[in-house]
DNA sequence: ACATAAATTGAACCAATATTCATTTTATCT
DNA sequence: AGATAAAATGAATATTGGTTCAATTTATGT
């Protein structure tokens, strides 16, 4: 005999599966992300250790679930902050605004993005790493597409991605952990402007 | 009664302890640094695990040594490389140089030093961090200096330099970490390039 | 209300690893 | 060479954190 789940039995699982994510997301945003042990997850999301292996197979499987999450808020995020824009340079700038609007106001998600203290852990490094490669990825796009306007001059496209990325990597990551809140608007436009020139926009 | 030490026993102390930072260097350098653990340390080291604590109080004192060690050899071949110049942009430029050349011949050190470290060790960390901050301490001085000298035009410095670092970073590792050995010449005036122009160099 | 399926619990288990310490080996001094 | 200080050893210990599971609680269907 096979029990059927009510509606409500479904909520409250979608709910704990939500809880543990979220509690995870804040845990492994702290300072010291060493706190995000499965014990610790647990307790956040108000559940006992063992629960978690209901929900999730392994460690493993929950920080994948989470970073595929995280990333995907921030591509959704992204792609609709470049609808409105056509050339080139005004994609990338929505592009740039829109991360630093989404890490600005969603400091955990930059930590477990951009932050470069990662876990002992090596699904989380190997899916950090295919993160930050497959933003690499999509900012050489545009860059191929800058080339082939003429806008800025012949070069190699995924060298200069690469120093892209990081340079506003590093940026946000150094605001993000400073305490004194450094002065936003010329600290924006100046990492703005640091990667326009550097591409070589004339 | 207390004995006083030889000079043999003296001397094959101190190459101990150079076994055992040499070994914790290669051990880290490692793509899996999992196994950096003391034991494995000490076995490459030719040591006994006991033998370690004889050397450094624990595993934080040896990281802890290994990195300024580290970061000593890079700014004193920084320093050196840059000595010949006066003009800012060529200082930088050679700054740049020295650490490609460095990193490339000695892709442990840049492991170490630029690379995400898997170590859930707080005294890495920390340490870590402390360097790139320091890297871009020194980077902001070089910049201040092009702006005294309008070579470059007014901007935030601090942002300016760490992004100027970041990127350097991030090129260098993917560089490292890439398998196919892309074309150095190019890749390497690339990233020089995009650092020069993002900071304005007319 | 009863029987059984499903979910939950948290203590026990296990693996990995840093650290200690009783014992052994080596070095120093007379 | 004998006595003892110092160094070295590696098995034992402690700790941390992921995972399991027997026992308990809750939900479902008659």
């Amino acid at each position: 005999m096979v029990y059927h789940k009510t509606e409500k039995v479904l909520e409250k699982q979608q709910s704990r599966k939500r809880k543990i994510l979220n509690a995870a997301r804040e845990l492994l945003a702290e300072k010291e992300m060493g706190n995000a042990s499965i014990k610790a997850i647990a307790k956040k999301a108000g559940i006992a250790t063992g629960t978690f292996y209901l929900y999730f197979r392994d460690k493993d499987a929950l920080i994948d679930t989470m970073l595929k999450e995280i990333y995907k808020e921030l591509l959704d995020l992204i792609k609709k902050e470049r609808a409105p824009y056509t050339n080139g340079f005004d994609k990338l700038e929505a592009t740039m605004k829109a991360c630093i609007n989404m890490f600005m106001s969603k400091k955990n998600l930059a930590r477990i993005l951009l932050d470069l203290t990662p876990q002992n852990n090596a699904v989380f490094n190997t899916k950090f790493s295919d993160i930050i490669n497959d933003l690499i990825r999509l900012t050489k796009i545009d860059l191929d597409e800058l080339i082939e306007q003429k806008l800025i001059p012949e070069q190699d496209t995924q060298v200069s991605a690469t120093a892209f990325v990081g340079a506003f990597r590093e940026v946000i990551l150094a605001w993000i952990n400073s305490d004194e809140p450094l002065d936003a608007e010329i600290a924006y436009q100046t990492i703005i402007n640091f990667n326009l020139r550097g591409l070589g926009k004339s």
